[in-house]
DNA sequence: GCCAACGTTGGC
DNA sequence: GCCAACGTTGGC
């Protein structure tokens, strides 16, 4: 299909994790409070692939694989006052904040830490491995997404 | 727990 | 619109 772009979505272990996700299938990824995140979000289609990615997690890497389930809708904890993501000044009529819903695919045979990322030379200009890359959505090249794959399914390094 | 690298906020 | 102060992310 043409113009179908690949994600990366970080999200931390101990809030949920790849094994949250597997039981659960289908999640409105919820809580993104960035604009530039934001607006990949939307950009999202259905169908487009994501890689999962654990951060603050020990190591720290790619660990799953989902799809775009849904495109992005207004995200509902915006206007829910008791929520963490509540935001005072969305609105219905002018939200903030939009959440997709992902479906999940896979876990990775194996997960791919962060060091054995940035060793990869067939990542060079991977977004994720840029300095001081801290958006929680970011697009991916094909050709890294690929790269990504086929090492997991590698044994080792 | 530290801190670099960002992003956001708000006074002016 | 500038920019200092503050908040957050996330690797280490």
């Amino acid at each position: 299909m043409a113009d179908m772009a690949c994600w990366l979505v970080k999200t931390e272990p101990d809030i949920f994790s790849i094994e949250d996700f597997a039981r659960e299938r289908v999640t409105d990824w919820t809580g993104v409070r960035n604009y530039q995140a934001r607006n990949f979000l939307r950009a999202m289609k259905v169908g487009e692939p994501v890689l999962v990615y654990h951060s603050n997690a020990e190591p720290p890497g790619v660990v799953g694989v989902a799809r775009v389930h849904k495109q992005a809708v207004p995200d509902p904890t915006q206007f829910d006052r008791q929520s963490e993501y509540f935001d005072s000044k969305a609105t219905k009529d002018k939200p903030r904040w939009f959440c997709p819903d992902l479906e999940f695919v896979e876990k990775l045979k194996r997960m791919i830490p962060l060091d054995e990322l940035r060793s990869l030379k067939a990542l060079d200009g991977f977004r994720l491995l840029e300095r001081g890359s801290r958006l929680s959505v970011i697009p991916v090249l094909d050709k890294h997404f690929n790269t990504i794959l086929k090492i997991s399914s590698k044994n080792s390094r």
